[in-house]
DNA sequence: GTCTATAATTTGATAGAC
DNA sequence: GTCTATCAAATTATAGAC
């Protein structure tokens, strides 16, 4: 259980690192946010390279929850739901998926950090992978679709579109993406 | 021309720009890559703004001069080679496009750098909408398909696709992609 | 064109008082 | 838990010799 303190923190930072990339944020841009000095950074995470893991992790297992309270009842339904949480990201923070930030930040991460990268994509790959594999027994998803790749194109295809509709300032074409991408694999 | 010391700094900036973000790389790296000291330098970019700018528009321009020399003769062909330029920068070189890393810095980014990136998008999604439209005319490409907006989302999976193959180590993921996205809008 | 030297700032991190 | 004070290293950038 973290303290109020370094949750605090934890989002301080997570917002720093989905804005600026992990090199591109530093313990005194959180403590500013914070309202707390650098130095007090160091008690709650020793290093950057935990601090960083930690924000990671946690956005992660918020990823892997959120998941898990999705309610759509057909797999377009939940392939839009999950596309859904990350235009909401980008409309209501201008924020870009942590996993995509740190996946192009990957050379320059400390170990501990890319690992979870990997964890994030692999978790984000089955989800989508099973998705897909119950609308095509349930007939909703074309049998054609070779499900665990497309899951995994699915999932980094909104990377891209999220990076990208950030990066030249169009915030629709996210969602645009999301919907012709399902269009395309809809019975 | 090429054995211009100019160059040779655009080059290793370039390299450096794609392994590791804007910032992610120093003036010193790029010295120590082209074996001379870090002051030297700004002899020919006075600042990092401008040597970041000097390289995103020389890669721009290196890709609307390697777009026109695609020589596919269908729309399918051409998608793939586009397509395969990125592949081969991802296997030759373990490098992400430099589009999609400054779109992910794009918040840290000098403004004229920033440009750059916005004309760079502009560029491939040109390039891309026009094959599909003439590839509709041709009935090499499906109808349904809005060739501007599917143009939008091809370069952006791609991007992302780049980018997450990297970052999780399965270099295959991109060509998989490709192949998948070009199947589903394939007459 | 490249060097040495150095300025000015920022960075991640530590020590120790309270 | 947070502060002040400080450190060593790295950063972008400039001045001036050769």
């Amino acid at each position: 259980m973290a303290s109020d303190k370094a949750s605090e923190i934890l989002s301080a930072a997570r917002r720093l690192m989905m804005e600026r990339g992990y090199n591109g944020f530093s313990f005194r841009d959180v403590a500013a946010e914070v309202g707390i000095k650098s130095a007090s950074i160091h008690y709650h995470f020793p290093t950057k390279a935990e601090l960083a893991t930690a924000v990671a992790k946690d956005y992660r297992e918020w990823c892997t929850g959120t998941l898990d309270g999705l309610s759509a009842t057909d797999a377009p339904g939940l392939l839009l739901e999950y596309g859904d949480l990350f235009v909401a990201m980008l409309k209501d923070h201008g924020s870009v998926c942590l996993g995509g930030v740190l996946a192009i930040d990957a050379s320059t991460l400390p170990p501990q950090v890319r690992e979870q990268v990997t964890l994030f994509f692999d978790a984000h790959h089955a989800w989508v992978g099973s998705v897909l594999r119950k609308g095509q027994r349930n007939g909703e998803i074309r049998n054609e679709i070779d499900a665990d790749r497309f899951a995994a194109t699915f999932v980094s295809s909104i990377e891209g579109a999220m990076m990208v509709a950030r990066g030249i300032g169009k915030p629709d074409h996210l969602s645009e993406t999301i919907a012709q991408l399902i269009r395309l694999v809809k019975s």
